[in-house]
RNA sequence: UGGGGUGUAGCCAAGUGGUAAGGCACGGGGUUUUGAUCCCCGCAUUCCCAGGUUCGAAUCCUGGCACCCCAGCCA
């Protein structure tokens, strides 16, 4: 089917694909399905489903569904429907063709829970949840029969028509499959299969009283779209009994199989539903799309590329083995991607005045500077030089240790795309802080060349004091738990405090503002996305990206 | 003596009886008008442990050990 990957490189459903397909018949072929509950943001989590249940379809020729498992009206609503769709949309994955939802299935399913009623394959039950669950047993030990496990089939039948009908209320009745009570799988011990909800649902209104339960929902939502391969995470693996009993009970003419693979976890990371909503409810953060999240939303407005995410994906493998993959693989994967695609351009954050005494002072210099160092398809662009420019302020050390190859007094610099120059003066206020440098540049030092007493190393960025347009680059790490050395429950006293917003302002050169794209690389300083929330016609909002990594800083701290 | 899974480097991961791929991270060197990128080089005598089968075992057998999941009318 796919010949072109290495079989080396084949995961394990691959393989078991590869050989159900061999047993098909002719012009059949496989079809798998991304099913989120609507009650939440897509996470990094939900990328590497999608990017294996799209891949999959894409790979041997089939089909996707997105299906919406919305059986739960009190969790679900529309909003989280059109964020998923708009999240699975910007990821790039294919959903131009019908998108489903399991609430379409409600009076198939009722059908089929009446069929299993009336071969004495399920049974209401009218006990309160409490009982139930102690009838349930323990681990190792087996759980006992309802008393209205024997119920004639018309009694059956009756009560559970009129749990549709709105009759009783929340906890009063249940069906439940007939299977066995003391099977060691407790999902076998008679599970529930329909409970009443007096909640409005977000589709349905109040046309149902009763809602199914996923483990009858999900295999028979499969089933009746003709799913050939439901994959889902490892926590379903002991569901899976029950799944097939489903199925095989209902009798279904198509009959999917389950596979389970190993959810993604990144080391640190917030990726339960539970805890982001807590931290958006609780303000902790600016919303689902907050860019210190994990959340698609998130790493899309921190400026991550869908490519990025998806290649990482790709690159993490699947297993069943439950890994815990560094943030550094991820990272790894944006920076691959933003240097194939982010312009460059130069910004200083942290501003020093630098005067050019032996420059024109009325002048303007138009200097050309490409704007990829490695792709000319991005173009040049005109950069303005002027008498009074800002540097870095870390690109300048009154005493520099050895290795630091930018400016000092005495030594020479090269300001990027244009001259050498060479630190003359300093001038510090009453504190000692350095106000400003006074410097001159070696005008047969454009283009590269090196002045005539040898060749100069470092090459630093720089923008025009008067020809520049201000920003403000926010400057964060992600939001992270800290290892926890108690098991502590509560993770927000983990949080990690670099994780806090800082706010840089900076300068950037005037041609940020024409430019079309949204991220940049900030030469020397790392990749950049523009905040389109945030940002206003007089105020541009960076966020970065990644981290560029900066070995002499590293050096430093040995 | 509950059941279901999983163990290959710091983190992922290929490998399916023929002598341990690859990526990330890390370390060293080179190129470079970004201390970025790029390019080299190094990084598991051994696959959770112990026995066994075999000319040959990460792979097969036996017995252990460790970790994860399951007792919602959530998904």
């Amino acid at each position: 089917m796919n010949e072109t990957l290495p079989s080396s490189k084949r995961n394990f459903i691959q393989h078991i694909i590869d050989k159900d397909v061999k047993s098909f018949e002719n012009q059949k072929s496989i079809m798998t399905r991304f099913p989120p509950e609507p009650n939440g943001h897509l996470h990094i989590g939900h990328a590497k489903s999608m990017c294996l249940n799209f891949g999959l379809a894409k790979e041997y020729g089939g089909i996707c569904n997105l299906r919406f498992d919305d059986t739960n009206p009190t969790t679900e609503n529309k909003e989280y429907v059109e964020s998923i769709k708009d999240d699975v949309k910007w990821l790039g994955f294919d959903i131009s063709n019908e998108t489903y939802y399991a609430s379409d299935y409600f009076s198939i399913l009722f059908d089929f829970a009446v069929k299993l009623i009336k071969e004495g394959k399920a049974f209401v039950d009218s006990q309160p949840p409490e009982t139930i669950r102690s009838q349930r047993g323990s681990l190792q030990k087996p759980g006992s029969n309802s008393p209205f496990r024997d119920r004639d089939v018309n009694t059956n039948l009756d009560l559970f028509h009129r749990m549709r009908e709105g009759e009783f209320k929340e906890g009063e009745h249940i069906l439940r499959a007939k299977i066995d009570m003391s099977s060691p799988n407790m999902n076998m011990r008679d599970p529930a299969l329909y409970r009443i909800r007096e909640k409005d649902h977000y589709r349905t209104g109040n046309q149902w009283n009763i809602y199914p339960m996923y483990d009858f929902t999900q295999c028979l939502s499969d089933a009746i779209e003709g799913v050939t391969h439901s994959i889902c995470t490892l926590e379903f693996e002991d569901h899976r009994p029950l799944y097939d009993w489903v199925i095989e009970n209902v009798e279904t003419s198509n009959r999917p199989k389950q596979i389970e693979f190993a959810r993604l976890e990144i080391d640190y990371s917030i990726t339960s539903k539970r805890k982001l909503l807590s931290l958006v409810e609780e303000g902790n953060v600016s919303g689902w799309d907050d860019p210190r999240l994990q959340t698609i939303k998130g790493m899309r407005r921190r400026g991550y590329p869908p490519e990025a995410i998806k290649n990482f994906c790709e690159l993490i493998g699947i297993t069943k083995k439950q890994a815990v993959i560094d943030l550094s693989t991820l990272e790894n994967c944006v920076r691959e991607e933003l240097d194939k695609k982010a312009p460059r351009i130069m910004a200083v954050l942290d501003p020093l005045k630098v005067i050019i005494k032996n420059f024109p002072g009325n002048t303007s210099e138009q200097l050309n500077a490409p704007n990829h160092p490695k792709d000319s398809t991005f173009g040049e662009r005109k950069l303005p030089i002027t008498k009074e420019i800002y540097i870095e302020r870390s690109d300048f050390m009154e005493e520099p240790p050895k290795k630091f190859h930018r400016l000092s007094p005495g030594k020479k610099v090269r300001l990027r795309y244009a001259f050498v120059i060479r630190c003359e003066e300093i001038v510090k206020d009453e504190n000692g802080t350095v106000q400003e440098l006074h410097c001159s540049y070696d005008s047969s030092t454009y283009n590269g060349k090196n002045p005539e007493d040898g060749k100069v190393k470092g090459i630093i960025h720089w923008v025009s004091a008067e020809k520049n347009i201000p920003i403000q680059a926010r400057l964060f790490d992600r939001l992270f738990t800290v290892p926890n050395p108690n098991g502590e429950e509560d993770f927000r006293k983990f949080l990690n405090p670099k994780s806090l917003e800082i706010k840089n302002h900076g300068l950037a050169e005037i041609s940020l503002k024409s430019s079309k794209h949204s991220q940049f690389q900030f030469e020397r300083t790392g990749y950049f996305s523009l905040d389109k929330k945030e940002s206003t016609n007089d105020k541009l909002v960076y966020n970065r990206t990644t981290t560029l990594r900066d070995s002499w800083l590293k050096e430093q701290k040995k």
